[in-house]
DNA sequence: GTCGTAGTTGTTAGCGCTCATAATTGCTGT
DNA sequence: ACAGCAATTATGAGCGCTAACAACTACGAC
């Protein structure tokens, strides 16, 4: 490991396969222009001397790179997750490596310093996940020369987004609710600087406004089922209570075991609507009917905006908002009058 | 966007400031000899001009980037995305970002390539979650002179090695059912080529044995819920089981279901152990018994083998092996007899 | 036989940085 | 005031690649 040979470079492979370097580069790079047996020469000297293109001379000759930097909250949840392995494996089909940068908080400052180590190392795009303000705020400071996907963002902001339809969302698992015979429904939302949460809770109540159903207090809670299990201690004690819709699955876990705990039933006493549809969403007691935004048409949109931008060099203003289905499984049903 | 300008470079600092360009070099590495008033002088051309250095030029130059590489499969298993984004945000604490590769399949060939596309970007570094023999096998073309962490891999390999005990852990598990007075204990086993499977069947095989318990049939599954769920279904059909552990949590959740369908109360009837504490399995019905890994400290260790690697120079064989913790909730109970 | 032309290959000059080294500066002490 | 020395700063040569252009091959047309 101590440097003894340094690795091959393509003067090396020139040299073994009595070409000039350049022809190498070609061949590499697979121009036209190069005679088929030229080409299998250098070839074979490639595989010979085991060379590897060096990636960042080739960077700095060109001035850009096939990196892709992405910048998310540190987290598990479940949406951030499922979109960053989605988007690295579409990015790789488009010939883009992923470059990540956790950040710890979504303020302002954190986000804007991990996307200014991306830009130091010249990424051809951003792809950023900017759920509350302050990380869309670390946005603006940049120029627009500099290919940016926001996802999840502030749909006031005129950048590219590409986005779940969160309000399109709420609006079908509330009016499900509805549609069963519920008189109204109660939202328990995540945090209220999300704008996730915000769509969510207006979908909820434009559903209930235009059904001409009274709209009751919102539960405000975080996305842990932590939180959802407190919300629901309080839900149970409410006997009105017919109804609920869980900003989130997880949400929906801590709701159900604190009614379980109560004694009230889902669907009998309580009918419950999720949203996300995690893996195991299925599995919970009882099944959970839930919300299932397609993340991987997320990444798939995203990558398809960032690489037009790449393309033509410019923003382009575009958006993609995609609609999520409903998932209909056990834990709705008609209330009981 | 069309490059009208090209981005200041390294020189336009040092025109600006009066300096030759290795003097701002030397002030960007902070090196000492620079008399601070320079240093100022050319700190502040830096900010006027909104320098950034070419991250791609100085890796060309040093011949190693400040860049780990990540290989994992793409999945939203709770276990490989903690680990992930831990990783990114330790890795970040000692200035390296993380180039992220997700592969669809942990065969041999995707992962090789995987790897091969982090080497041309000449990455300092690569942690590589090899949770089967195929994955292994990758690593074996690799020359010695690349730093690398082999994250859950196969633990007869000589190569720097961190993973979670999952024998101890199953252990644990298995002690901890039987010391409630069970007569043995059944095991819901992850998928057979993975060495976490392995290790958890080996710990609850050795637990059993020493206790002098009667070893049953293993219950194969995968790591899903459904497939927790399915296999539920088989275990609340036979009236001699008591305990159950699984292999991780989701197939807890499964089987969780499967048995309240069927009418088995748990702890009451069955107790059940599963593996991962994901976050939500305290809100599982019952709260779950389960066994917790520390995936930050996994994240920690990695970092900690890699670094010492790429200080040194060459590969230590350093292993580290993590004991995870038994969290006690209300899934297990002394049987009824 | 010479010229044009397309197809192929070679040459040169950077890209923006770091390293090794050389040159300069500012201080000592005498 | 000047050698001597350390601290500071400047110079030049790459790192491995691509882009632009130059040059060399055939080959048929004039």
């Amino acid at each position: 490991m101590v440097k003894p040979v340094r690795e091959p470079a393509m003067t090396d492979v020139a040299k073994l396969a009595g070409v000039s370097h350049q022809t190498v580069s070609r061949v590499l790079n697979d121009h036209p222009n190069v005679r088929e047996q030229t080409r299998a020469r250098v070839r074979a000297a490639i595989t010979e001397l085991g060379y590897r293109p060096n990636r960042a001379a080739r960077v700095l000759a060109t001035g850009t790179s096939q990196v892709i930097g992405f910048v998310s909250r540190t987290s598990t949840l479940y949406g951030p997750a499922a979109t960053l392995t989605a988007l690295a494996e579409e990015a790789l089909q488009h010939g883009f490596a992923v470059n990540v940068e956790s950040v710890r908080t979504l303020d302002r400052r954190p986000v804007a310093e991990a996307i200014s180590r991306l830009r130091d190392q010249r990424v051809a795009g951003l792809v950023v996940i900017a759920p509350v303000e302050s990380a869309n705020d670390a946005l603006d400071d940049l120029p627009d020369d500099i290919p940016l996907v926001n996802v999840d963002g502030d749909p006031r902001r005129p950048i590219e987004l590409v986005t779940v339809d969160q309000e399109a969302g709420a609006y079908a698992a509330t009016t499900h609710l509805l549609a069963a015979g519920h008189r109204t429904v109660w939202h328990v939302s995540g945090p209220n600087d999300w704008f996730d949460s915000q769509g969510r809770v207006t979908g909820w109540q434009r559903a209930l406004t235009e059904a001409g159903a009274e709209v009751p207090p919102l539960m405000p809670a975080d996305w842990s089922a932590a939180s959802g299990y407190r919300t629901g201690q309080i839900l149970a004690r409410m006997n009105d209570v017919t109804a609920v819709f869980a900003a989130n699955d997880h949400l929906a876990l801590g709701i159900l075991r604190a009614l379980h705990e109560c004694g009230r039933r889902v669907p009998e006493d309580i009918s419950l609507v999720g949203f996300d549809d995690v893996p195991e969403a299925g599995y919970f007691i009882p099944p959970l009917t839930t919300i299932r935004p397609d993340f991987e048409a997320v990444a798939r949109a995203s990558l398809e905006l960032l690489l037009a931008q790449i393309r033509t060099g410019r923003r382009l203003g575009d958006r993609r908002m995609l609609t999520p289905t409903l998932v209909s499984r056990d834990s709705v049903a008609p209330p009981h009058s």
